[in-house]
DNA sequence: GGGTATTTGATACAAAGTATCATTAAAGGG
DNA sequence: CCCTTTAATGATACTTTGTATCAAATACCC
């Protein structure tokens, strides 16, 4: 049975667009057409994007977005915690978790492609303590775990 | 006191270039002298660097590398586990551990560019036991610490 | 030293990301 | 609703990073 590609829904593309909403005016921030697009149509993707991509499929929309402004857009909503960038794809990815700025690890299929958003805390526990050891004040923490899902497995285990 | 640029000098370098001889012999891979010039350029350097200031750095010694060529040797550093590659400022680095393949995290000032190859046993931990919980068959871990190191923060204090 | 599979060089191109500045539009107040 | 202000976008051009292809060179083994 192939399992339908995961797409989010109106109902949850509602609420993640009002989520972004409050965010904006709670930062001062103008919530603008492309801004929202942007984070629309990462949503509906229902998975990672490279920039390109997602220009791609603003096109139809919006013929006048350009790299430029993907990337600007991309930027913004990541400050605001809503996107997240996978380093080790060069892509991007709407944020699953719907709390304020956090950080994560990502697991990520070589297969499939599927990414899933975890928020462990040993993890975070770890990497700190690690910062502390070294030094160093940390900002930022990219924890990005490539492999095979469970699903592809079982998919080549039957040839 | 400023602190003198860190860098490997011909001792230390001697001993990387035999390990990476012998690692080459022992997967029956053939030790090229522009592999050889790419390690050595990458230990000299003492820093991350990206794969185009790694050219510009092979050029006054051998005018006709390119890009492909620096990549592909870079690709093979890697697979011998002698050389990292930074996802996060895209850029390479040497290993700094004279053993087998690993898995390492990196720490990474963004002030000065340092770059500390950590080895942490409660992330590894963490990491792995994330992966089995989600079903993945992990194959790559990606940690990069971004932050400010203590001589940077030293420095900004005393404005 | 000669044979052979691998690696490199040369060339061209694709993908990812940024700088600049004139124009447009979001937000807030009257 | 319109006007003003300030931030964001559009347009353009460019930089950086990474790859494909195939003929020529070379590391390795004997
Ligand atoms: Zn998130
Ligand atoms: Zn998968
Ligand atoms: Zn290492
Ligand atoms: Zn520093």
């Amino acid at each position: 049975m192939a399992k339908a590609h995961k797409t989010i829904q109106p109902p949850g593309l509602e609420r993640a667009l009002d989520r972004l909403e409050h965010l904006c005016r709670a930062h001062g921030q103008r919530l603008t057409r492309q801004r929202r697009a942007v984070l629309s149509s990462l949503l509906s993707a229902g998975r990672a994007l490279s920039a390109y991509e997602l220009l791609e499929r603003l096109r139809p929309e919006d013929g006048k977005s350009t790299p430029a402004s993907v990337y600007r857009s991309l930027d913004f909503l990541m400050t605001l915690g809503v996107v997240h960038r996978l380093e080790s794809t060069r892509s991007f990815i709407a944020c699953e978790h719907p709390e304020a700025p956090h950080w994560v690890q990502f697991l990520i299929c070589r297969r499939c492609g599927q990414v899933v958003e975890a928020e462990d805390e040993r993890i975070a526990a770890a990497t700190e303590r690690l910062g502390q050891r070294l030094g160093f004040a940390l900002d930022q923490r990219v924890v990005e775990l490539t492999g095979v899902c469970e699903g592809c497995r079982e998919n080549a285990a039957r040839h």
